[in-house]
DNA sequence: GACCGCCCGAATGTATCCAATCTATTAGAC
DNA sequence: GTCTAATAGATTGGATACATTCGGGCGGTC
């Protein structure tokens, strides 16, 4: 139910793209049969893809009712915010020791292509990769599972916010990003979680500020 | 797919109270055709309750091959305490305020009793519905899903623990538990944030001591 | 004119049947 | 005797068809 080759982990796969990169947006409703005929399948392996995307919090279902795009309130979506900022950095802690320099090499980059960057959506990818190579070199355990679930199911409206925001709030982000790199470089743990930490929570602080950011997604 | 009346979800709740009870163990086989009979139901249901669960965290789904009951080393699971010692906090906070007299009343006597009683399971349950108890009053969102979802993935090895270890060890837990509640009647969050982690770290490294926990389950 | 109840249609939930995949057993060769 | 390879059985994955449930629209009544 998790390989490549079987249907219905192959449409979960496909919906969560969808749903990451906006083509679906939190609210949007998803219809079985639509889906079925979509990926040329039952709809079983639908509903099982459905399921999967219920774990990843990316979806609500509704007993005899019907699938939605799952959609956040303000506290709520602060709320993963906290959640992130509280456990991120216990991850970045079990990476920091691993990661090899290449990686790092990598997240600098990163870094270069950020700054340079003017499209809202490259950015979203950029700074997505970044963070997540900075966690690459721990293991694959239920941490790493939750954060890259609460990444995801914040996504969409992270992605309106950057829309609203634009680049010019970005630069205290960049520097963030700069310092973050640096404290990995010296292998210093304690102060790369304190820089993570502060900077999820400024992010959120940020998001707090910009009320239109749910409303235009919870009403539209 | 969650509602009382759907086959599924019955299904579901059945088997991740035999989990909890510890009737079925961390890597027991779940076979689907088994369980059907059980509900007098066909598969479909069952691979959906199976999905259900491995949302859970309960249950791991090897595609083509099979469903087992999940099972964590000692690795995963103290990564698990370590990730509750960070957000439980946060869950107390969010319900401190609102908790009403009722409920720290029925937190005071499930001390007593844990205090008086003999038998593990009995206090593991007691347990449970005190630190519950203690998050009642904070909102059903994301926060509270992943704290219970972490009590659950655990409660296997807890419950082995519990049996090595028995009631002499359970002294300091009592104390903990009444300065908690000592705490949130003076509504006191900062101080009952730090107990509460207090107590989740203690009890993690305290476990961090008993790899027979892990030996006797992962290998039984 | 507003409210209540019935009915019908659309969508979800489940059973049965068939196909694809894996596992364990057994036979065979070295 | 041990390892390898092929086969048969068991188990899971998916398609089709039927049952159930929910919501909207229609007509009727107060």
């Amino acid at each position: 139910m998790a390989s490549p080759k079987v249907v219905s982990a192959l449409i979960a796969d496909d919906l969560r793209k969808q749903i990451l990169a906006g083509d679906l947006l939190p609210g949007d409703r998803i219809r079985q049969e639509e889906i079925a005929e979509e990926f040329d399948a039952s709809r079983i392996p639908v509903r099982e893809a459905l399921l999967i995307l219920v774990n990843d919090g990316l979806v609500e279902i509704v007993a005899n009712s019907g699938a939605w795009v799952s959609s956040l309130t303000m506290a709520e979506c602060l709320e993963q915010y906290e959640i992130r900022e509280r456990i991120e950095p216990l991850l970045l802690r079990a990476s920091l020791m691993n990661l090899d320099q290449a990686t790092i090499d990598a997240m600098e980059s990163l870094i270069g292509k950020m700054e340079q960057n003017q499209d809202v959506r490259t950015f979203m990818a950029l700074d997505r990769d970044f963070h997540m190579l900075s966690y690459s070199a721990a293991p694959d355990t239920s941490l790493k599972t939750i954060v890259v679930k609460l990444w995801n199911t914040t996504q969409a409206y992270r992605r309106v916010y950057a829309q609203l925001a634009g680049s010019p709030g970005l630069s205290v982000t960049h520097l963030e990003h700069r310092l973050l790199v640096e404290a990995i470089v010296r292998r210093d743990s304690f102060e790369a979680e304190r820089i993570l930490g502060s900077h999820i929570r400024r992010t959120r602080i940020a998001l707090a500020q910009h009320h239109e950011v749910f409303k235009a997604l919870n009403e539209g």
